[in-house]
DNA sequence: TATGAATGAGAGTTCATTCAT
DNA sequence: TATGAATGAACTCTCATTCAT
């Protein structure tokens, strides 16, 4: 009790505590300048802690960005859980691809990191820690696969899953698509490339829409 | 005629070669190594030119690969669009999903190119540049949405870029779901992680499918 | 009696044998990695102790080595006087010389600990540990060289020790040069450096006879 | 001509001296630090120019001082050559000597590198490096090798470089054991250990003197 | 006495970019 | 136009040592 932070993480909850201190700090920085231009001494600054002590809870910075991808895609998934347990049966489409977009609003964090997980996350990382990641998010994506599929009765067993991944590689898509930098946002200004603006939100309601019409027009057609 | 490399490019068309001698050795080298681990050091190396020669034809490492993110794309296009045009129109879905999903094989440069568009490509680029690459993707995205519109009567118009636009994210997505580093190679090894493997060229076709028969049922219903 | 380990020395006999616990350790790491790829966490963890508690038994990490030297030199000191006294009065040169190398011979880690003694381990120590092992070191050389003098009966008082400084002295460059890194060793199956390949016990034999031929020759000249 | 260092060096002789110029610094710095306590940034300042400049000349840290050592060495050995080809046939062994120990006078830095090449110059350096080194050190080991017996008629072909072999051990070993920290300093005024002061020319004088006559001998007998 | 979390300066090294030649 | 020497900030990561617990 009273464990005061700001000295010795002695207790396993304390080092939790500054587990997620040093997170913090790194989401912070993330979101205002990206994993690149991020640096390790950065972070252990914001954090308040010597960088020293950042490597002494994440091996490497790939590390500490998968951790913060883990958590923020646990979160996501907790979010999803919970609005499509509310969705009674084969609910309309749009409303069902509506609430998998609502899940995602306000989660720029996490979309950005997916988008960075493949290309440099899961690089210069132990084995272990990947398969941690992995395995956590199977578990997840298969609770909400089954989820998906209590609800789309037209789904096949699996589809869940599948459907699953289809919607992850969109967010990566869109994501990417959708955040530009400065000097593309300059560019897109001009009305010649205005179809090159994307809209996150809009772009994936479209798409997953579709996607979603089209495994059940399939699904039919195969009986 | 009887322009030797090796000296002095005077007139465009030298130019142009040079150009291509870099472009050349960077792509070779980003096939080998990828975007980070080359230096403009190993590909001036590889086009046998000084580093400064380098960067008197792209005046940032990104710039160069956007150049050859452009050159990439265009071909890609151009395979496209013959294939296009010369299917009938109103093909089958899987028939049409079927040849996009061909003109990719053996693209495998050009998918990973554009996963590093939107994340690095597109900083530390002038915005003269970045203009130039996206006007060029305008135009080609437009006329082969037309074509596309063309083959799908079902597509109001717009629907065929839009439709182009979601090709692409889902290049990038599944791109990078598919492209693992090592670490992750050995990773999904394990069978508890088996459904996270991905194969590029199944997941592309599987979900374009879903969107084809979705977006043909949409168009449908709204009449 | 029933001094388990694992839990608090109080008693000096405990205290002795967490000493040596650690000295254990550190020279099992010495021998497979070297001083300076050794470090203080590496040592404590393989005494299953934590580095604190290293620590609290040397103050740095050169006083632990300097320990270690001390005592593995005693040790060769304690050999070699059991051989030396072993030997009749005036025995022949090539004879003593090989009983000398003879005590060094499977002392790869005292030889090693030699080399690095004036080098770095005699630095970041306190003048109270230095005079310890230097008191030490004098006494065992003083027995030791009277007993080279009652041997080889044509030394001055005197001689004796500075004879074993020059064996000290051959130990360190010998050592050194015989020791060599992977790549030097690659380096020297070059034949056209083959003579620049060392063999420890064959060099010291060898320099070492013509040493003793030497001081004896010497010594009648006075006369 | 007038080529005026402080810019760019483009020619080859330019590139000599900026080397040199780096060498300068690290040996000024070796001699009021030691190898360990200076870093490659005080080496770039102390040589006005940054520290990436030094990487271009050396890859390595050791690179630079095994370079150094080298041209000490190359510098002593010609000092030897001209010194022993001024001898007359069969000299006094203790002018012999006295010559030998008298080219090492000044020569602290040369000296201190000998005892740190094996072990750690000789470490982190490509191949290449090392055995450009050793095959510089072979000839003129050889060289001297050969006028050592020229002089000491009663060596057989091959004692002179092995002669030599024998002062480059016992230039580390006696340079090892003369060149002392501070606190050994101290602790060596302390009249109870006062045998163990070293002094490297008296040291080496006698021993080498010692060996010469040793040699001397053992080479009649076997006739 | 024992622990191990925290420190933080500093290491060597890389590399995109510049610019004198 | 071409060169490649020079730059120097920035990088990740280490480790002997300290000290609150």
């Amino acid at each position: 009790m009273n464990e005061m932070l700001g000295k010795r993480a002695v207790s396993d909850h304390q080092k939790t505590v500054r587990r997620q201190t040093v997170l913090s700090a790194a989401r912070e920085l993330f979101v205002e300048a990206g994993f690149f231009d991020v640096s390790m001494s950065m972070i252990a600054k914001r954090a308040s802690v010597a960088k020293g002590t950042v490597y002494l809870y994440y091996k490497t910075k790939e590390e500490l960005f998968l951790e913060l991808s883990r958590l923020d895609l646990e979160d996501w998934f907790d979010d999803l859980m919970g609005k499509l347990r509310s969705l009674p049966e084969n609910p309309e489409s749009s409303e069902f691809v509506s609430v998998i977009c609502s899940t995602l609003e306000g989660r720029q964090t996490a979309i950005r990191l997916l988008s960075l997980l493949h290309l440099v996350l899961e690089k210069n990382v132990s084995h272990e820690e990947v398969l941690k990641f992995k395995l956590d998010l199977m578990e997840r994506s298969q609770i909400a696969g089954a989820e998906i599929e209590r609800l789309l009765t037209f789904l096949k067993p699996g589809q869940g899953s599948e459907f699953l991944g289809a919607i992850h590689c969109q967010i990566i898509g869109w994501g990417q698509m959708s955040d530009i930098s400065p000097v593309v946002n300059e560019v897109l200004e001009d009305e010649r490339v205005a179809p090159l603006r994307i809209d996150f939100q809009s772009s994936l309601q479209t798409s997953l829409l579709c996607m979603v019409e089209g495994m059940k027009k399939l699904s039919l057609h195969d009986k």
